[in-house]
DNA sequence: CTGATATCAGAGGGACTGAGATGC
DNA sequence: CGCATCTCAGTCTCTCTGATATCA
């Protein structure tokens, strides 16, 4: 039998490299099922959520704010419409654009996800404790905020219409 | 936050899930980029590591001890064997095996891949303090071992089948 | 017959690139 | 004119499914 009954583990599964991207799978995964038990994907939220929070825009607006890239918010905008989640109109002002709105269908979505969302949140964090759980946040958001900054994917802050 | 005066942070940019996703993505792409300054990529490092620690085996073991599906094994081992990374030959006692072996030229290439490695979860940790690194690590472990027996992926030691 | 092995083809999601058409 | 917006088509990488031929 080549498979003894107990096999060392591979050397690389204690590397921080490797425990963050299989940890990160499991998360993506856990969130990915919470949106999809509502018939929705990360998208359709981070759209709806940037609408309630900095209101109507254009697409390529939505796109700055929400970092989602603009050929993606195409298709996104095309779902969101479908199910009438989001309201999609000619901006009078200037052509080219379109103005996207939450409708209040999209809003009632929004709430769903948000709901979904934290029970993941929960369910991912589940073996820690509350004070583990709030030094993973900081230790995450420190290796993030240095990453981020490093390959200047300050996408938050960079918009002007 | 060093945000402009305009826009605020995305609501989602708190979470955990949203903390772990992104910054796995860096880590991903720093070692993506490391293995790719050596011309190779994370399966090979996979295969060559699993060769060198368990010694010569069938692909489907192989498969099951680094955890990379078969059908991906194939194109693996083709790459490697096409830069004599490694060798494959027919098990004389099972013709339905390949033998896959690794060569000198293959383990100075894992030597070159252990360096990379290394360099860049350096990198990746940079701004953490040791003891900091080392409480990271824990809870991720935490983390991943929870989900990894949830999901029942223990496939570092899952013997039979 | 069953199960395992190696191979190949392809699906599917996520992030991105490039080009074209329209309008500022 | 240069630039922005929207759209479509396609690439790339990773992971997984399915089908097939071979053999234990």
């Amino acid at each position: 039998m080549e498979n003894s009954s107990q096999e060392r583990a591979a050397r690389w599964q204690g590397l921080p490299s490797w425990l963050l991207t299989q940890t990160a799978n499991h998360a993506h995964r856990l969130v990915t099922d919470g949106f999809s038990a509502v018939n929705a994907r990360g998208y359709h939220y981070r759209v709806l959520a940037t609408l309630e929070e900095f209101g109507p825009a254009s697409q390529a607006t939505l796109g700055r704010r929400s970092g989602i890239h603009v050929s993606e918010m195409v298709a996104t905008i095309n779902e969101l419409a479908e199910r009438e989640l989001v309201e999609r109109a000619p901006d009078p002002a200037d052509r080219r654009r379109n103005v996207i709105s939450l409708t209040t269908a999209g809003k009632r979505q929004l709430r769903r996800l948000e709901k979904q969302l934290a029970e993941r949140q929960d369910e991912l964090l589940e073996p820690l404790s509350p004070g583990e759980r709030e030094r993973f946040t900081e230790l995450l958001s420190k290796l993030l905020g240095h990453h981020d900054r490093r390959t200047g994917e300050a996408w938050a802050d960079q918009s002007q219409a």
